[in-house]
DNA sequence: CGACAAGTTGACGCACGTCAAGGCCGGTGG
DNA sequence: CCACCGGCCTTGACGTGCGTCAACTTGTCG
């Protein structure tokens, strides 16, 4: 399936020292949940940027977890389009609409070199019956990417090519900081005009002048593959939007 | 909270003559589930159409299964754009993100005369702890809605005006189909073009002019307040869209 | 040096949105 | 009985947001 690098176990990470462990994010184990998720836990999978970890029309045995890195969910057109559905971050689950319902209808590519946790698609129904609070979190985990697509299907169908991308790039970015995942002060967002394009449901080229609206707007700054958030709520204002929870979440 | 007419249990279905039963549809239950979902149900809600049976912005300390009608859950921009996600029918779930993580960011509202089962949240803790399957089945539910979500995303990006009007109209008439809403022959669909405008996102105007395109080229008719397939394969090949499966599915 | 990926910019066209007017129907009240 | 009204659908004229095409730049990697 595609290229995907897997460096075996070589430093495969003991879910006790996982490093999703004790971010303010994510909620905490008890013990007992910890040494299943250990036993759960089958292996470690390490991509290149540019892997495809998931792929449509595949069915696929595997559950992930993101340990690090950025990846995305995108459906294509027979012609080619693409549309981008959510991104994956850390503390993400990748793999599950497989698990249940049988073939994958999405694929998921890795934007930066990443690592998962890779669970036995089979196990899931052990860790319903004996784990409730761990099958809870999993629903939790589904209810709340529901509520993300909501959100985008707003904004592809009522905002403005400068609203939707107001949204979200502050929505990218709030995820982001929330995961850990850039630089302590500003918040560098590792992406491709295109990437945004696809996920906007508009052209390269507006897409780019529209970026540019907002650069000029000093709402966000671009440099090269990235762009970082100068005025959050100028941003949440102009796409009407009120931002996301901080909530601690859970994660498997 | 709006307009909820709620006649109380005057004939209440028991589970076990529950109208969704024996349908190809749905999947049976154990005589154990049964009796759990008996005593999980917590009553019945009879609502008119055009009743708003969830509120955006609202907690709602309750979970609904469809027992028969239409409903469909939509977001509002601040300026009074709204953007439908999906439709409900019989056997749908209502209000699960509600009960998971809070408050509900999205409303529903009934398109018809409906029937409600109505569930405690707080209670569906304990359909987890004690029904590994069934709470397996609210999470099959709700990868589905997100498989739903995804399509209805690439509709919106990548599609046109005509192909999605095309996909839309396939997709609720077969989900109506597996669901027993519509006559055996034609597959009626109750809507007005507003709706069909608001899920598409679309305007009023031009969706006209979409549906007229397709009844031109005979795919569909429209009378009056609804719309009916007259050839299904034209209108999924229009779509490039692969229709839904047929395997029977869960429900609480 | 060329090749390629990412971003930029201008010219032009079309698929949409917006505005405006009118038709058809059932319901309600005189 | 007709008069009026409010949903719903229809149609035309016109404007614009966004797509498409095409060219150029810059940086990076060989």
């Amino acid at each position: 399936m595609a290229t995907v690098v897997s460096k075996p176990p070589r430093g495969m990470v003991e879910c006790p020292k996982c490093p999703l462990h004790g971010m303010k994010t994510f909620r905490a184990f008890t013990a007992e949940e910890l040494a299943f998720v250990s036993g759960f836990k089958r292996g470690e999978l390490a991509v290149e940027k540019g892997a495809t970890i998931i792929m449509e029309g595949h069915h696929n045995a595997h559950l992930y977890t993101v340990l690090s890195g950025w990846a995305f969910r995108y459906k294509l057109l027979p012609d080619g389009k693409r549309q981008i559905l959510n991104y994956l971050m850390p503390g993400d689950l990748a793999g599950l609409q497989g698990s249940l319902l049988g073939e994958m209808q999405h694929s998921v590519e890795a934007l930066s070199p990443m690592r998962l946790c890779v669970f036995e698609r089979d196990k899931l129904y052990d860790l319903y019956r004996n784990h409730t609070g761990l099958a809870f979190d999993v629903t939790w985990i589904a209810a709340r990417e529901e509520q993300i697509l909501d959100e985008n299907l707003l904004s592809l169908g009522r905002r403005s090519a400068i609203e939707r991308a107001a949204y979200l790039i502050a929505f990218i970015g709030s995820r982001a900081r929330n995961a850990g995942l850039n630089g302590t002060t500003a918040a560098q967002i590792p992406m491709t005009q295109q990437l945004l394009a696809d996920t906007l449901g508009l052209s390269l080229v507006h897409t780019n002048k529209t970026i540019r609206k907002l650069v000029d707007r000093k709402l966000i700054g671009w440099r090269e593959g990235g762009c970082e958030i100068k005025d959050m709520k100028g941003l949440l204002a102009l796409a009407r939007w009120g931002g996301i929870g901080e909530t601690p979440r859970p994660f498997i």
